[in-house]
RNA sequence: GCCGAGGUGGUGAAAUAGGUAGACGCACUGGACUCAAAAUCCAGCGUUCGCAAGAACAUGCGGGUUCGAUUCCCGCCCUCGGCACCA
C-alpha cells in the first residue's frame, strides 16, 4: 500500500521530447491504411485446397433491403470475425465469407413506389454494404462473395426445386393458405405471427388457392432425431421440437351408425376409450355434409357460416367460449358399442390429426368445458392412484392414474392400458399406433417478382411439366409490371409466360409465381466454397470436405424458418445422394438484441442507434470493440453513447503504452515488480483464450485491460533505465497478439510499431504458462460459522494442518473461535479456510 | 395456459456453478500535471452505523438443505422471448 501512494506524485517519465514523439492515435488514417494493405496482399484469401486444420465460421447472410448496415448486422458480425480472428490465430485455415440474400419484398416494393427495378435498386445496397463491410475490418474472403437474386446462383436453386420435384417432396395443391393483403402474396405458417404478417404486421387472412409445398413433413421424424447431433442453444432446439410437435398414440376408428361411413380420430389418451360420450367434427371435416340430419341442418349451416367469420377475425383468443352444433347422427364407440352424437365445434381443427375428436370430458379440459356448456355426459374413467372413484369432478382429471368403469380394463395403470387398448382394437381392426405432426409443409410459392421462378409449366397436352436441367436457369423476366395488385407480376410478361413444351412441343404456359426467399437461404452454405462453378451447385468433394459449418451465428428469430429449412434441404440432398454429411451447422450461437433506451431499435420508433457516426467519430476498431465489450454476447444489451468512450479511452491507452516503451526501450533486469506483470500477462492470456472460445468478448476484454494497467503501474513504478526488457521484447508483443481479433487495425499498426513482420493475424496465437498463473504465496479468506473474520497469507504448497494452525491463530479469528468448541474445520484449495464452532 | 431465458451497486455487468459477491468499464469524488480547462496519470467508491478499528445488512420475495447458497430444493412475484384449442 506504501508504493501505491508514492505513485500518486509520479506521472509517466519522460522527457518532454519523448512525449511529443508519441503520435496522437490516428484511428481514420490507419483504419484505411490497413484495409488498403489487406486487400492489396489479398491476406484473407483463403485456398480452399488446404482442408486440414479448415475451419468454417459462418454468419447469416445479408437482407439487403436498405444501403447502410445497421446495429444489429454489426452485432452479428463483428464479433463473430473477432471469433474466427482468433481461431486463425490459432492456426486453422477459417473460411469465413459473406453474401446477399438479395431476392425479397423490400426491393419489389421500392419498385413499385419509386419505379427503380428491383436488380437496380438491390445492386446499389449491395455497393454500399459491401463498402460498409469493408470498413468493419471483418476478414471475408470476397472471391467468394454470393448473390442470390443473380442467374448464376438462381440456377441451382431452381435445380434445388427439381430435385424436391423428381422425388416426390415438391407438389402443388390447393389449399386454404394464409394471404397478407398487404404484401398481396401467400405466407408459410412459420412466417405468421401472432395472425400476422411477420414481415409487415398486417392481419393475415386464409385464402384458397393452388400453392406448390415442400414436403417437410416427411422429414419431422429426422430433424427431431437430428437434434441430439448438433451443438445448438437449448431453447433453439426446444422451439424447434414444439414446432414440430410430435405426439405419440393411436388412430381409432368409429363406425358412423346405419351407415358405411367411418370417422377416424386420433388420440393420445386411447386408455380413456370408455370415457368417450360424444364425437366432435371441425366444421371443415369432409363428412359434415353427409352427416347432418335434414332437421339439423339449418343450424349446421348457421353455424358453420359463423365459424367462418369468427376464424378470420379473431382466430387467436384461445380463451374464446367454445360452441357447437349437433348433426342429428350417431356414431359407434368401438369398445363397448356405445351409440354417441356426433356435433361439430370449432374448436377442432381441420388442419391436425383427422380433424375429428372422441370427446373425453372426464379427462380432457377442453371437452369437459363443452360438455358442461351443452350439458353432455360426463363419465370418469381413470381416477388417481390410490384415490377415491366416487368423487364428482370439478375440472377435467387429466394425469395417468388407475383405469375405471372401462370393463376388462378396470384397475389397470393407465399407462399400460394404454398399451392393451390399442392391441384390442388392432385384432379388431378398428385402431392402430400412430404419430402425428404439429409441423405443415412448407409452403414455397409466392406472387411476386423479385424471387427464383418456379421452374415448372403447364402444358395443354402434358400437363405439369418440369424444365429439364439443361434448360435452366428460367430467366426471370425483366420487362413487368408491378401492379402490386396480388397477381404475379410475371405473369404480365407475355414472351415470358408463353412457352413450348419440353416434352412435346405444343404450346404450354410457365408457372407465374417465384419461390419463397427461404429457399434461396436454405442452401447458400454450400455454395460459398465454390461460389463460380458453372456446371453444378456445388463441388462435392469440396463440399463435404468444408462442411457441416463449424460455427454458425446467427439471430435467433430464424429459429423455426431458416434454421429449419436448412436442416431440411441438407438432410434431403443427403438422402438423395448429393453430400454426405446430413446437418448443416454443427455449432450455433445466436447473438442477442442490442436495444436503446430499453426498446427495440425501429424506424418507427425514431430510436435507431446510427453506427455510421460512431465510426465517424470513434473509429471502427471502438465501434466492434464496444459492441462486444457492453454485456454478455447471447444477452444482448442496451446502447449506451457513454460506455463507448471507456472502449475508446482503453485504446488510446494501449497506444500510448506501447510507443512510450518502443520510444523509451526498456533495457534491464528488473524482476520482482515485473513478476507481478508477468504474472498478468500469463493469466491474460489464460483466460482471454477461455472467454474467446465461448464467445464471452467481455470478460476477455476485461482480461485486457487488467494486462494494460498492471503495464501501467509498472512503468511508473520502476524507473526507465532499470524496467525489464522483456516488457519490450514479450509483453508488448503479445498484447498486441492478444488485441489483434478485437481491434485488427490498431493491432496491425502496433505490430508495425514494435517492427515486427505483417501480419499480426499470421502470428500464433499466445499461450500462457501454467507455471506463471500459479503464484507462490495465496490469500485465503478465513470463515467462523458462515461469517468472513479474517484473511490469511500462505505458501501456495502448504499442508492443510499447517493452514488452519495458521487460520486459528488469527487474532479476528480467535476472538471468534476462543472458549468454544471447534465442530469442523475445512480447507476449501486455494480459496478459503472454513470453521463452525459453538 | 404451456415451454424457454432472466431479475445482482448510482449504472453496463463479472463470478471456471456450492466456497472470500460486485472482476472490468461508465458515472461520481479526491489528488497530481496545468495560469486555467480539457486530455492524461494515480487513488477512492454496495448500503447503514462508526473518527477509526470494526459491525450489521445485502444477488426479485418467502421458506428449506448446508459449516457455507447469486449457484441446489419448495412456494410466490415480476420482465423478456417462443407456442397458442395440436385432442
Amino acid at each position: 500500500m506504501l508504493f501505491r501512494a508514492e505513485w500518486c506524485n509520479r506521472s509517466i517519465k519522460m522527457s518532454e521530447g519523448q512525449r511529443a514523439m508519441i503520435p496522437e492515435y490516428d484511428y481514420a488514417q490507419i483504419e484505411k491504411k490497413w484495409q488498403k494493405r489487406w486487400e492489396e496482399t489479398a491476406l484473407y484469401k483463403v485456398n480452399l485446397s488446404d482442408v486440414e486444420r479448415k475451419l468454417y465460421c459462418l454468419v447469416m447472410f445479408l437482407y439487403p433491403s436498405g444501403d447502410r448496415l445497421h446495429i444489429g448486422h454489426w452485432y452479428n458480425y463483428a464479433p463473430t470475425d473477432t471469433w474466427a480472428r482468433f481461431k486463425r490465430m490459432q492456426g486453422y485455415n477459417v473460411f469465413e465469407p459473406m453474401g446477399y440474400d438479395a431476392f425479397g419484398l423490400p426491393a419489389e416494393n421500392y419498385a413499385i413506389k419509386h419505379g427503380v427495378h428491383p436488380a437496380m435498386s438491390t445492386n446499389q445496397n449491395i455497393e454500399n454494404i459491401r463498402q460498409q463491410l469493408k470498413v468493419m475490418g471483418a476478414m471475408y474472403d470476397w472471391s467468394c462473395e454470393i448473390d442470390t437474386s443473380k442467374s448464376e446462383y438462381y440456377k441451382w436453386t431452381q435445380w434445388l426445386f427439381l430435385q424436391l420435384y423428381k422425388n416426390g417432396l415438391a407438389y402443388r395443391k390447393k389449399a386454404a393458405v394464409n394471404w397478407c393483403p398487404s404484401c398481396q402474396t401467400v405466407l408459410a405458417n412459420e412466417q405468421v405471427v401472432d395472425g400476422a404478417c411477420e414481415r409487415c404486421e398486417t392481419q393475415v387472412i386464409q385464402k384458397d388457392l393452388e400453392q406448390w409445398f415442400f414436403k417437410i413433413t416427411d422429414y419431422a421424424e429426422k430433424l427431431l432425431q437430428g437434434h441430439a447431433t448438433i451443438d445448438w442453444p437449448e431453447k433453439t432446439i426446444a422451439m424447434q421440437k414444439n414446432w414440430i410437435g410430435k405426439s405419440v398414440g393411436a388412430l381409432i376408428s368409429f363406425k358412423v351408425a346405419e351407415s358405411a361411413d367411418i370417422i377416424d380420430v386420433f388420440t393420445t389418451r386411447p386408455d380413456t376409450l370408455f370415457g368417450v360420450t360424444y364425437m366432435v367434427l371441425a366444421p371443415e371435416h369432409p363428412l359434415v355434409d353427409k352427416l347432418t340430419t335434414a332437421e339439423n341442418r339449418p343450424g349446421v349451416q348457421e353455424y358453420i357460416l359463423q365459424t367462418r367469420k369468427t376464424k378470420e377475425i379473431d382466430r387467436l383468443s384461445t380463451e374464446r367460449d367454445k360452441t357447437g352444433v349437433f348433426t342429428g347422427s350417431y356414431c359407434i364407440n368401438p369398445v363397448n358399442g356405445e351409440k354417441i352424437p356426433i356435433w361439430i365445434a370449432d374448436y377442432v381443427l381441420a388442419t391436425y390429426g383427422t380433424g375429428a375428436v372422441m370427446a373425453v370430458p372426464a379427462h380432457d379440459q377442453r371437452d369437459f368445458d363443452f360438455s358442461i356448456k351443452y350439458t353432455l355426459p360426463i363419465r370418469q374413467v381413470i381416477r388417481k392412484n390410490g384415490g377415491d372413484d366416487k368423487q364428482t369432478l370439478e375440472a377435467a382429471y387429466t394425469d395417468a392414474g388407475v383405469m375405471m368403469n372401462s370393463a376388462i380394463f378396470d384397475g389397470l395403470n393407465s399407462e399400460v392400458g394404454k398399451v392393451r387398448i390399442v392391441e384390442w382394437l388392432k385384432e379388431r381392426k378398428s385402431g392402430q399406433e400412430k404419430i402425428n405432426y404439429k409441423l405443415r409443409d412448407w409452403l414455397i410459392s409466392r406472387q411476386r417478382y423479385w424471387g427464383a421462378p418456379i421452374p415448372i409449366l403447364f402444358c395443354e397436352q402434358c400437363g405439369e411439366v418440369a424444365v429439364p436441367e439443361e434448360d435452366l436457369p428460367v430467366l426471370l423476366p425483366e420487362n413487368v409490371d408491378f401492379t402490386g395488385r396480388g397477381v404475379s407480376p410475371i405473369s404480365t410478361a407475355a414472351d415470358f409466360v408463353q412457352t413450348v413444351c419440353p416434352q412435346c412441343g405444343g404450346p404450354a404456359r410457365r408457372e407465374v409465381d417465384t419461390m419463397d426467399t427461404f429457399v434461396c437461404s436454405s442452401w447458400y452454405f454450400l455454395r460459398y466454397v465454390n461460389p463460380a462453378l458453372l456446371d453444378k451447385p456445388f463441388d462435392q468433394q469440396r463440399v463435404n470436405d468444408w462442411l457441416p459449418v463449424d460455427q454458425y451465428v446467427g439471430g435467433a428469430e430464424h429459429a423455426v424458418m431458416h434454421l429449419l429449412y436448412a436442416r431440411f434441404v441438407t438432410k434431403v440432398l443427403h438422402d438423395l445422394g448429393h453430400i454426405d454429411f446430413d446437418e448443416p451447422f454443427k455449432r450455433l450461437i445466436h447473438q442477442g438484441i442490442i436495444t436503446n433506451a430499453g426498446a427495440k431499435m425501429s424506424k418507427s420508433r425514431g430510436n435507431v442507434v446510427n453506427p455510421d457516426k460512431f465510426i465517424d467519430e470513434l473509429g471502427s476498431d471502438t465501434f466492434r470493440m464496444y459492441m462486444m465489450f457492453m454485456g454478455s454476447y447471447e444477452d444482448g444489451g442496451d446502447w449506451s453513447d457513454e460506455g463507448i468512450t471507456g472502449i475508446h479511452r482503453f485504446l488510446k491507452r494501449v497506444w500510448r503504452l506501447v510507443w512510450q516503451i518502443h520510444l523509451e526501450r526498456p533495457t534491464g533486469a528488473e524482476s520482482d515488480k515485473f513478476a507481478r506483470v508477468l504474472y498478468q500477462l500469463h493469466y491474460a492470456i489464460k483466460h482471454a483464450t477461455e472467454s474467446l472460445e465461448r464467445f464471452h468478448f467481455n470478460t476477455a476484454i476485461s482480461r485486457l485491460m487488467e494486462l494494460v494497467n498492471e503495464s501501467y503501474l509498472y512503468i511508473q513504478d520502476v524507473d526507465a533505465a532499470s524496467q525489464n526488457a522483456r516488457l519490450y521484447s514479450e509483453v508488448m508483443p503479445t498484447l498486441v497478439q492478444l488485441l489483434a481479433p478485437f481491434c485488427p487495425h490498431m493491432a496491425e499498426e502496433l505490430w508495425a510499431v514494435l517492427e515486427k513482420k505483417y501480419s499480426v493475424i499470421d502470428q500464433q496465437w499466445p499461450v500462457h504458462d501454467e507455471k506463471m498463473v500459479e503464484l507462490n504465496t495465496i490469500n485465503l479468506g478465513v470463515q467462523v460459522n458462515g461469517k468472513i473474520r479474517g484473511q490469511i497469507q500462505v505458501a501456495a504448497d502448504a499442508a492443510d494442518a499447517e493452514i488452519i494452525k495458521a487460520a486459528l491463530a488469527h487474532d479476528k479469528v480467535r476472538l471468534y473461535t476462543e472458549g468454544k468448541e471447534l465442530v469442523k474445520s475445512i480447507v476449501v484449495p486455494k480459496k478459503l479456510v472454513v470453521f463452525a464452532v459453538k
